[in-house]
DNA sequence: AATGATTATGCAAAAAAATGAATATAAAAC
DNA sequence: GTTTTATATTCATTTTTTTGCATAATCATT
């Protein structure tokens, strides 16, 4: 189950947080390449607790419900480097747009062609917001730690991951708009 | 669930056939961007069955099992064209290799390096197939029929994809062989 | 003063996907 | 001659993901 490793790996480079703080980190889904709902996340801490993956520790707030803030343990730091070992094979896509593509051909051009446009629009949007990151954060690369190296990387898949939707968007879009 | 969705489009686009044929479609993952084990297309076939969305005839082998051949109903294209008129937001990303990337550290450098490049190379082969296909299937793209055409751009989104995938590991290959 | 957003966590059910096992025939490879 | 591969489908179990519901306090807004 790599979910409960995305929070192992998590709880390690961004440091020890709270279900709802990783949740947050989740959602913003900067430099972060999974996906999870918050019943999801307490669940897999909680799992990830009673194997003695991550240890809590539990904050009693007053003006705020009382928070449990989860770390990685030795042992769960252990089998995070083990998992890294394995292989993994490529994720499968599964990609509702494509099949849509697929059969464009049976709705009127100006509906794909909007849809089109529209995804375009959240991509290049995403795009600004890891390219306005990358100058940010990553000002002088090779004065980075290795820590810092590979998170650059992550940055970087996402970074050519959206532009290259965006340029698929554009160039499907001028492609059909020139069909006849 | 799109699944049922991927299933009509490619027994419009592709034809009537068999579970078995579908399962094929599907490993060969060729202008589909969709996965499915065949345990899970043989079931959406007899629910999209029971829905009358298609309609399935058997033919009586005697040299092979007898084969049920699937083909979209009218009713079927008709939800198929009204699902590709709602919007849809992009997949969420679940990538393992970026998992691991973000922790890349904990494991001895080779390691990475050597993961880095199975996944080089398994992006290469997929991209000099498609890019086989293309100049196979697509040598005069203005002459393509609209149907053609939207198949054409799935394809593209696959070159891109995989050419994505190829250049990203060659940066993270060389940038992490360069540190220190 | 009421409304909505934010913080913080959880249970339960349904849907979807992954995994394991099974049947049966025949052609092809070793 | 035996094993492997291909054809063709199904059932059952487990895991994972999604969706809906629930609680409860505080902070900011209208």
């Amino acid at each position: 189950m790599a979910l409960s490793h995305a929070l192992l790996a998590s709880l390690l480079v961004d440091g020890p947080c709270s279900g709802y703080d990783m949740v947050k980190r989740f959602d913003e889904k900067i430099s972060c390449y999974w996906m999870a709902s918050h019943q999801q996340v307490y669940k897999a801490l909680r799992e990830l607790e009673s194997q003695g993956w991550v240890s809590s520790e539990t904050i009693t707030q007053t003006r705020r419900p009382n928070k449990n803030i989860y770390s990685v343990t030795r042992e769960g730091t252990e089998q995070l480097a083990h998992w890294v070992l394995t292989p993994s094979e490529p994720t499968t896509i599964r990609e509702d747009l494509m099949i849509k593509t697929q059969v464009g051909f049976l709705v009127p051009r100006p509906a794909i062609i909007e849809e089109l446009k529209r995804r375009h629009g959240i991509h290049l949007t995403n795009l600004e917001v890891l390219k306005t990151i990358e100058q940010q954060e990553f000002p002088d690369l090779p004065s980075l730690t290795i820590e810092a190296k590979f998170h650059y990387l992550t940055l970087r898949r996402g970074i050519r991951f959206e532009s290259d939707w965006v340029a698929w968007c554009e160039e499907a879009i001028a492609f059909i708009e020139a069909h006849e």
